[in-house]
DNA sequence: GGTGTATTTATAAAGGTATTTAAAAAGCTT
DNA sequence: AAGCTTTTTAAATACCTTTATAAATACACC
């Protein structure tokens, strides 16, 4: 079973309502708006530490999180200081995950030029002088997991933390296999 | 006593007569001569570690060393591969040291904010967001030495190992007296 | 012509940047 | 319609920053 950490949890939601974000700009404390560069306004909270996007349909993104729990406390806290600010909300907990970024260990080392012959083009994509993991994409469960020499790797696209699990152990299954790793 | 490890060696010679460097390149296995960048030819050699570049004045720099006496036999093996090559020369054996660099370590973490503003800005600079390391200009010995947070040193400009020791203790003593390290 | 800059090589230190992957949002440009 | 903009995050590489030093060229500047 692997062992793995969620790194970053990046979700969607709406407030349900048009947001005026020039005056939520004024209204919330370190928020960033430069519409001409970047339509949505960020808003970053230390705790739980997370970016928080807002928008002028009300869609949010949040991104940051280190949990689906910290996900709902940060869009929670958010919408707690909009309303606060006087600019009246109406909470919709209706929170989409979008993402989740987990890292993970075989606890050994890969040869990564072995993997890549062995496995084939096809499956994975290895350039070590432009990037040192090599990519591996899944298509079940459906995410890309980078993985490193060090045996360390990166899983990304989950939709659920046992996406990640799963992914992990089908390519430690898979590098075992072809006697690729112990 | 520091300890220290010579990092690099740069000195240089001269063979004593005028070299066809593009005669060289030809016969200098890996040689790297492209005058209209550089007016020297780059010779790298696998043992000892070295880069020497080559003059059409005869005039010869070796870098890399690790040592005074794998300079000496650097430039012996690169005037060994020319005259192999059918390029006759007369090895001059005056070598001079021009810069050894070296690394030390103080063994314990240094504020290198407070030692700036202790040391004040005549004798050190600091600018931690261009560069992590303080520098600490020395006029006995003529060396500069890169003071790093880690305790770290890197000593440049020394002509002989001893000059490397000399400026490493000073700065340690130098830094106990102003109660910057124990 | 004489000072300056730059070019190249090696080397350590420890910060920074970049590289890659996924995902949503909305607005702009092709 | 596709691609860019922004935000986050891990992994491990390369490369940048700084310092000294010689060599011999090409530049610029006065």
């Amino acid at each position: 079973m692997a062992k793995m950490k969620i790194e970053n949890v990046v979700a969607s939601t709406s407030l349900g309502q048009e947001l005026d974000l020039t005056a939520i700009e004024l209204a919330l404390d370190g928020a960033e708006y430069n519409p001409q560069q970047f339509p949505g306004l960020v808003y970053r909270l230390k705790d739980p530490k997370t970016a928080t996007l807002l928008f002028r349909s009300g869609k949010v993104v949040c991104t940051g999180a280190k949990s689906l729990d910290d996900v709902k406390v940060a869009i929670g806290k958010v919408a707690k200081d909009i309303e606060k600010a006087g600019i009246f909300i109406t909470i919709e907990p209706n929170i989409e995950v979008q993402n989740i970024v987990a890292s993970s260990d075989l606890e050994q080392e890969i040869n990564l030029n072995t993997v890549a012959i062995t496995l084939g083009l096809e499956k994975v994509e290895y350039e070590p002088e432009q990037f040192p993991g090599l990519v591996y994409r899944l298509d079940d469960p459906k995410v890309v997991v980078l993985l490193f020499g060090s045996g360390k790797m990166v899983c990304t696209g989950a939709k659920v933390p046992p996406d990640v699990v799963r992914a992990v152990d089908k390519i430690a299954a898979e590098l075992r296999a072809a006697g690729l790793m112990n």
